[in-house]
DNA sequence: CCCTGATTCGC
DNA sequence: GCGAATCAGG
C-alpha cells in the first residue's frame, strides 16, 4: 500500500481533527500506526506532542544485528492521482439517527469522536456498544477502554447487564399502586 | 497491562 | 520515502 495523495490528505485530516495514529491507520486500511506515524513526522505535520523537558532525548533503536528484514516496502508509488478536492469522503456527522440507538440515553455526545471506533479499530479491549445505523455511515462503536473481561465499557456495562426488573421499576409501581 | 507519539535505521 | 522495532511517557 502506498501513500497516495487520497490517503495523504485524509491522514492530514483525521491527524488535525485529533484521531490517534492506531484510528488513523485502521481508517486508512493497510498501514501500521507505525506507518502513520513516520509518515506525519515526514509530513512534518508532528506538532502536537511533545513537551520537551529536555531540548534533545538520545533515542536508540535496534543497534546491532537485530535482523529487521520483514520490510515489506514496495515501491509501487503508482498512485492514481485524480482526486479533485472533494473527493474525501470520511467525515462521519456526529449525529447518530436516535431511532436506532440502542442506549435510552444520548450515549453518542458522551463519547469523543477521538475514542469512536469503527469494526476495524475494536480490540478485546475496546466497548463495544453499537451507535447508529449500520445502513448509513453514522455507525460507529464505543470504542473506550472496556473493563477486563467484558466487551462494553463501565458506562455501557450498566445498560447492557441492567436487569429487566430494573427496567421495569416504574410499571411495577404502578401494578402495586393499583392493586 | 493498556494505550499514546517519537525516534532510529535497514530496506 | 517507507515502516518495523524500539524507546519513552500517560
Amino acid at each position: 500500500m502506498s501513500w497516495t495523495t487520497e490517503r495523504v490528505e485524509l491522514l492530514k485530516k483525521l491527524w488535525t481533527d485529533g484521531l490517534s495514529a492506531s484510528q488513523i491507520a485502521a481508517e486508512l486500511g493497510g498501514v501500521t500506526r507505525n506507518a502513520v506515524i513516520g509518515k506525519v513526522h515526514r509530513l512534518g505535520l508532528s506538532g502536537r506532542a511533545k513537551t520537551n523537558t529536555t531540548a534533545s532525548k538520545p533515542r536508540r533503536a535496534k543497534s546491532t544485528g537485530t535482523g529487521s528484514g520483514t520490510s515489506s516496502s514496495k515501491t509501487t508509488s503508482h498512485a492514481p492521482q485524480s482526486i479533485g478536492a472533494t473527493a474525501l469522503k470520511a467525515s462521519p456527522a456526529p449525529t447518530p439517527a436516535p431511532e436506532a440507538e440502542p442506549a435510552p440515553e444520548p450515549i453518542a455526545e458522551l463519547v469523543p469522536i477521538s475514542q469512536r471506533a469503527t469494526i476495524l479499530t475494536l480490540t478485546e479491549r475496546t466497548c463495544k456498544w453499537p451507535i447508529g445505523d449500520p445502513a448509513t455511515d453514522d455507525f460507529y462503536f464505543c470504542g473506550r477502554t472496556s473493563d477486563a473481561g467484558v466487551p462494553y465499557c463501565a458506562h455501557h456495562c450498566k445498560i447492557a447487564y441492567q436487569p429487566v426488573n430494573d427496567r421495569r421499576r416504574d410499571r411495577r409501581t404502578e401494578v402495586r399502586a393499583a392493586g
